[in-house]
Order: C-alpha cells, then sequence, then structure tokens
RNA sequence: GCCAGUGUAGCUCAGUGGCAGAGCAACGGUUUUGUAAACCGUCGGUCGUCGGUUCAAUCCCGACCACUGGCUCCA
C-alpha cells in the first residue's frame, strides 16, 4: 500500500486499486485483475532420482544446514531446501535473525555433523503418521516441539499427490520430510561454505510469508571448492561495472541523474555510437525505415495500447499539466472549491493519495486512519463504506468528479509511437511489409531493489523496429528477422544461445491474453514452423506469451556464466487493431497488419553490459573505445611530428586514436595503454622512424614486431571496416 | 517494494569517541627513455545525508538515501 502512494502520488488509480481495504475494487473492470497465483513447480519423483551426485550432495549439505541451525536455534521452522546451480539453500523461519556474522557458528555445527558421518537413513511413512509427526513439529525438527508444529511441511504434505510414497531423512536426530536422494553419510559432503543470507518469499509468492532463506555450496572436496571460489574471483574481475568504471565507459550519478540512470561516457558513448552504426546498416540494407519519436506521449496512447493500467507499476508516474487541455477548466473550477458533495471523496482521496499527509497517532497517513476507521465499524456501515466508495470512486464517477487534467507519460516502449506512424498516412497493400526501425530511449520504473549496474535500468536505447506485415507476409519477415538475429550472433561471436519460444495457454484466453483462439493458433504455428524450418536452437515455454501475441526471447550466457535476455521478437495481432490501424488490401477492403516487435540487440544498456563481461573488457577493434595509441618513445622533435602525423592520418579514417608524446619512460607509457585497454600499440621510436615503420603491439596479443606505417594504417582499417573479431 | 550487507580523496583501501591516513590518478618540477609503472614535490575530504547520545561523533544509536547479494518483478 505504502508502496503504490510512494510511487504513485498522482496516479489514482493505481493507488486505489491496491490500497488493502479497497477490496472492493477488485470487482472492478476486468483489465484490472489480480495476476494468476503462482504454482509453485513440484518436481516429480522421477526428476528428483535424476539428480547428479554433486546436487546430491548440496541437498544433503541443506540438511546438515538445517541440522545445525536447529542446535543454535531450536524454534526454526524449515520450508523448502533444494540444490540449486551453484549450491543450495533452505528456506526458514526463526525467531533468530541469521545473519552472516552467524555464519562461523553455523559452520562450525556443520562440520560437527559432518565429522560424525551420520548416515543419511530413509523411512517410508504413512500418510497420517506424517501429517502426526509434522503435528508434533517433530518434521524439519531435532525432536518433538509441543506448540511449534512443522507448518511448512504440513502445507507441502498436502501437495504430495495421494498414492506417491512419502519418506523421511533422518541424519542422527534430524528428521525431515524429504523425497530425496542424498548421499549415504554426512561424512560424504567433502568441502562447504555458507554464502549468503537472504529473504525469501515461501512458494515465491509476494504476498506469502517472508523466510530467511541461507545459501551455501558444497562440493565433493576442497579442491573443487577452492577452484569454484577462484572462478568467483574472476567473474568479479569480469563484471561490467568494474570494467565500466575502469575504463571509464558509464557512469552512475545517483545523487544528480537518479538511480538506474546512467550516463554514457565518451569511452561508452563510443561503443553505442558502434553498436548503432552496426543496427543502421543492417537494417538499412534489410529494407528498414528510419524514424524518430518524442520521449513522451498522452495518457490517451498508452490507454488505447493497453498498457494503462497493466503496465501503469512499471512506468514513471505521469506528469500533468493542469492548465492545458479539454479538460483545463475544469480543473480549474474544481481548484477554486468543489460542491460540499464532492468534498468527502476529496477528503479520502487526499488521505490516499497526499504523501505529504501528515500522521495521525501511530498512522502513517489518513488512508491509515481511515482504514482503523472503518475496520473499528459494524460490518454493516463497513459494507456501506465499501458500497459507497465503490460508487463513488469507481472509474465512471471518479472522471465525472475529477476532471482528468492533461497526463503525459514517459515511452516505456515504442510500438504505440510507431503505430501512430503508421497511421499517419494511408497504407496500401503495396506498402507492405512497412518496417520501421529506431533506437529510441525508453523509460521504465524499475523497482529499486531490481536495479542492477547496466544491465537493468531506467532509461533504455532500445534497438527496436516494428514490421507491419500482411498475414502472408509474415512467415519471410519472421524468418529475416531471425536470420539477422543469427548474424549478429556471429558477429558477436556469441556460440551460446537459446531462444525461448512463449506460447500462450488456452485457460489465459480473455484474461492473460487477449481472446482470439484462431490467431493465436496461426500465428504460434506459423512461428513454430519458421523455428523449425531455420534449424534454431529453441525451447517452447507455455503460458508466458505477451498478451499482444506469442514472442521469442533470446537468452545468451555471459562469459562469467550470467544468463541475460537480451533479445526478444514478438507477434503482435491485436494492438495494431486497437489502434484501429488498417491497410487497403487487393480486393478494396481495409485490413489490420499483423505486427512484430523485434529488438536483436535489446536495449545498448544491456548489451554493453553483456558485452563488457563476454569480451572481459578486450573489445575486438571496431568495437574498442580505444583502438589505437600511438606512442612515441621520448619527445624529441622529429618523433613528435611523425607521430602527429600519424594520429592524423588515423584520425582522417575515422579511426579513434590518441597519441602519448609525453616524455615518460617507454615503459610507463606502455602500461599505461595496457591499463586503458588500448586495442592496438603504435610505438615509434628512432629505428622505427628512419625505416618508415612502426612497432605493433596488441593489447591481447603483446609485442607484434615493427611493419611499415602504411601497411599497418591500411590492416587497422580494414579491420574496423570488416568488423574482425 | 522485501530481507541482509556495505558507504572514508577521482580510484583501491587503512584507521580512531579527542588535529583525517596510504598507494595510484591529477597538477608542478627533475629525468631523455625500445614494450606492463623513473624520481621529488604539491593539491585533494561536510568520513553517504539528516537527527540523537556525549564536554567532544567519521566512530555509538535512529531514520533516510544510494550501492551490493538475494527474493519478487522484467509487458
Amino acid at each position: 500500500m505504502n508502496r503504490a502512494r510512494t510511487r504513485f502520488p498522482n496516479a489514482l488509480s493505481v493507488s486505489i486499486r491496491v490500497h488493502p481495504w479497497l477490496k472492493v475494487f477488485e470487482l472492478m473492470p476486468d483489465e484490472i485483475q489480480p495476476p494468476p497465483a503462482p504454482n509453485p513447480e513440484r518436481k516429480t519423483l522421477d526428476d528428483r532420482a535424476k539428480m547428479t551426485e554433486l546436487e546430491r550432495i548440496r541437498h544433503s549439505c541443506a540438511h546438515v544446514l538445517a541440522t545445525a541451525i536447529l542446535r543454535l536455534w531450536p524454534d526454526a521452522q524449515f520450508a523448502y531446501g533444494p540444490p540449486v546451480e551453484n549450491g543450495f539453500y533452505y528456506d526458514l523461519e526463526c525467531s533468530h535473525r541469521i545473519s552472516p556474522e552467524d555464519f562461523a557458528k553455523l559452520e562450525e555445527e556443520m562440520k560437527k555433523e559432518i565429522k560424525a558421518n551420520n548416515v543419511f537413513e530413509k523411512l517410508t511413512v504413512t500418510r497420517e503418521q506424517a501429517i502426526a509427526d509434522a503435528q508434533s513439529g517433530r518434521l524439519g525438527g531435532l525432536a518433538e516441539r509441543p506448540g511449534n508444529a512443522s507448518k511448512f511441511k504440513l502445507d507441502l504434505l498436502k501437495n504430495i499427490p495421494e498414492g506417491e510414497p512419502i519418506s523421511y531423512y533422518k541424519n542422527g536426530d534430524f528428521i525431515d520430510l524429504c523425497a530425496g536422494p542424498h548421499v549415504m553419510r554426512t561424512g560424504n559432503i567433502g568441502a562447504f561454505k555458507l554464502t549468503t543470507v537472504a529473504a525469501a518469499y515461501y512458494k515465491g509468492d509476494e504476498k506469502g510469508p517472508q523466510l530467511q532463506r541461507i545459501y551455501g555450496t558444497a562440493f565433493k572436496n576442497k579442491t573443487a571448492l577452492e577452484e569454484w571460489l577462484k572462478l568467483q574471483e574472476e567473474a568479479k574481475r569480469r563484471d561490467h561495472r568494474k570494467i565500466g568504471a575502469e575504463m571509464n565507459l558509464f557512469a552512475f550519478d545517483a545523487d544528480f541523474t537518479g538511480p538506474g540512470l546512467p550516463l554514457w561516457l565518451p569511452k561508452g558513448g563510443a561503443i553505442l555510437e558502434e553498436l548503432e552504426k552496426l543496427a543502421k546498416e543492417t537494417e538499412f540494407q534489410a529494407g528498414y525505415v528510419r524514424v524518430k519519436t518524442p520521449h513522451l506521449a498522452r495518457e490517451k496512447m498508452y490507454k488505447t495500447s493497453g498498457h494503462l493500467p497493466y503496465y501503469a507499476e512499471s512506468m514513471f508516474p505521469p506528469m500533468e499539466l493542469q492548465g492545458e487541455g479539454e479538460f483545463g477548466v475544469k480543473v480549474q473550477k474544481f481548484k477554486q472549491g468543489a460542491a460540499e458533495d464532492d468534498r468527502l471523496i476529496r477528503e479520502v482521496l487526499e488521505g490516499l493519495i497526499d504523501l505529504k499527509s501528515p500522521p495521525v497517532g501511530e498512522e502513517k497517513s489518513w488512508g491509515d486512519a481511515l482504514q482503523r476507521v472503518v475496520k473499528s465499524a459494524s460490518p454493516e456501515t463497513q459494507k456501506s463504506v465499501e458500497t459507497f466508495v465503490y460508487d463513488r470512486l469507481s472509474l465512471s464517477l471518479f472522471s465525472a468528479h475529477f476532471p482528468q487534467p492533461d497526463r503525459y507519460y514517459l515511452k516505456a516502449m515504442n510500438c504505440p509511437h510507431h503505430h501512430r506512424i503508421f497511421a499517419a498516412e494511408p497504407r496500401s497493400y503495396r506498402d507492405l511489409p512497412l518496417r520501421l526501425a529506431e533506437y529510441g530511449t525508453c523509460y521504465r520504473y524499475e523497482q529499486s531493489g531490481e536495479l542492477f549496474g547496466l544491465m537493468r535500468v531506467r532509461s533504455m536505447n532500445m534497438n527496436d523496429a516494428h514490421i507491419y506485415c500482411t498475414p502472408e507476409q509474415f512467415a519471410d519477415e519472421f524468418r529475416a528477422v531471425n536470420e539477422m538475429y543469427l548474424k549478429y550472433f556471429q558477429i558477436f561471436g556469441l556460440g551460446k544461445y537459446q531462444m525461448r519460444f512463449s506460447t500462450s495457454s488456452p485457460e489465459g484466453l480473455g484474461k492473460k491474453y487477449v481472446n482470439e483462439p484462431e490467431l493465436w493458433k496461426q500465428t504460434e504455428d506459423m512461428v513454430r514452423r519458421v523455428l523449425v524450418e531455420s534449424g534454431i536452437n529453441f525451447v517452447e515455454v507455455p503460458n508466458e506469451a505477451a498478451f499482444y501475441g506469442p514472442k521469442i526471447d533470446v537468452q545468451v550466457w555471459s562469459a562469467i556464466g550470467r544468463e541475460f535476455t537480451i533479445a526478444t521478437n514478438q507477434v503482435d495481432f491485436a494492438v495494431p487493431a486497437k489502434f484501429g490501424l488498417t491497410y487497403r488490401d487487393r480486393d478494396n477492403t481495409d485490413k489490420t497488419p499483423l505486427c512484430i516487435h523485434r529488438a536483436p540487440l535489446g536495449t545498448h544498456e544491456r548489451f554493453i553490459g553483456f558485452l563488457i563481461e563476454h569480451y572481459a573488457g578486450n573489445f575486438p577493434l571496431w568495437l574498442a573505445p580505444d583502438q589505437v595509441r600511438v606512442i612515441t618513445l621520448g619527445d624529441d622533435a622529429p618523433l613528435l611530428a611523425a607521430g602527429k602525423a600519424l594520429v592524423h592520418e588515423l584520425r582522417q579514417n575515422f579511426v579513434r586514436v590518441t597519441g602519448d608524446f609525453t616524455n615518460e619512460p617507454i615503459k610507463a607509457k606502455i602500461a599505461n595503454a595496457e591499463h586503458a585497454r588500448v586495442h592496438t600499440m603504435l610505438v615509434l621510436g628512432p629505428r622505427d622512424l628512419e625505416a618508415g615503420n612502426v612497432s605493433v603491439r596488441l593489447h591481447t596479443g603483446g609485442p607484434q614486431g615493427a611493419k611499415p606505417t602504411a601497411q599497418v594504417v591500411a590492416e587497422i582499417v580494414q579491420s574496423i571496416k570488416e568488423r574482425r573479431a
């Protein structure tokens, strides 16, 4: 509740929707629907049996962790404790707040349990027995705990299908409800380490209880653990935030610019420029045309597109121009004093939305005060207040009593603007396919905890384009888009990628997805066919499509193993209709085009962040911010002149080149250039000058010996032109 | 937004209830050099912000902000 007010002080509909005592609003317009309850995946027994040895070690280590926690804090209640990619975790509820300071103690206890080398004993029990044990607090415990039932285990038991065997695993005194499998003995856990503590929601449900999650990792032996720790160190070194700072690529300035809003420094700007150039050239050759659209649009744009109110939470709150637009006059009137009848509503609303409301007693806002008052009232009064609020604040009345100011939103996506470009001219089937491309800046209000370096930001440049086409053209267009993706992957040497093909679900039609069963089937079939025919590596993920059509997300893995969705490709057969987009077909009727949203390079921000980690900052020549540095051996006049001439020549060939003509020792100048990750160093000394040579040194390859200057310049220019790896 | 951790010079980090420290960078000199750091000097700080405790707070306490690791989310 607080969150909605804080984030959207002006977005009334949003504030109201999530205010807890206004549950009544869940009955409101069908576009405001709570998300479907998460369905926690339950691994089948077959899946579990496939656990690798390492996973068994880690899962067993989770039990050992639980054992240790219970010895220190016997009231702990455990939920899930699975192995994960880099280790394991166990979720628990406990009166003691476990912090990393407790790790040493915990690890001590864990070592004792491992040293005891207890057997992981499997016990099969009846459901009745299991329920009884859970109720006595025995499950996930060292002993019975009267009055402290194993509540999460009870819940887990409910999810075990009838007829499936129910088993315990027991090590020492610790008994846990668990399908296994485990290692034989606690002593089989060779080496482990607790890594971090975090909060996690029970079953991943934001509304569920919040648990403490302890993360750890475990390995067969100490060597393997140490190797992993080393790898973590290496990952830290390659982290795009670290390298970005070292190379002066970008900066965050939370105080002045705002969190999640990167500033591109000149060197990062150079990379950005190269990416745009690549995209522009590639798209030009593929028949795209370039457009440019503003960063703002009126509310009507996003109401029409359907993004409001669905995605209002992901957008920056609107700017309101009170004196403008058709409602300006009404607003003025309202300000001068509303009718008595309106006053109560206004007060209710002010309490809900006004951040600056003074606290009333213990409460943080008038809304809280109101909530208390209503709660303490008789059921009839509560009912009538709810009815009143529902009646008076429902959107229709709302707009009647509260003239809408002119609202402008920062765009969170480019598509609506492009749709309006489509609509700006009459279109014939002869104009299609129309491919509108733009490197457009979008703004999304990502939750504060979600921000992550360049990978998750609030302002982003999207390599966006929208292809409007007829259903007959769709397959070819879609194929061409995929080919463009593959072309890019080749340029950047991305061997490991996976396309996630997200489709709809029959149950979601009309709720999560536009209710067009025929079109869903058609487009999904078309997409699937194209993917298979193109021999593309993809997986199909049901029930994850966009609300307007199936989509493909491209996942890549950076060199340090981070997985990212960098590109996206979506079919849209719904929104063009909402905007009333049509083209005149051969048969002289107006038809709605299909639209393909595609962003092969995703956003500048994420893509460059990814590239930094991918290349560890050692970019290929064409992308390197510092492509060439000319270094003179001393600062004698003839050397200096030759050096400056070389810089000039390279610059006239559009090479990003700097000169280091200081009188520092050559070793220092090389070291500086290496630290700056300058791709190519050209050293000019008296010997070179005499022979018409330069000595070439590569950041990634060391000294390459002396070569004729003209040849070196030509090679550099050629390598950049070809975008060589 | 939630849980936890962190916040000292441009960067990497020391440190203490009683005058704020180093290395690198920057700047000024000296040095005249062949492939990862030559020497000397100078400058640089509201110790994240606000409040509290104290004779005295960068240090202790509280709130807030930002970042980091996770959770949830990512149309």
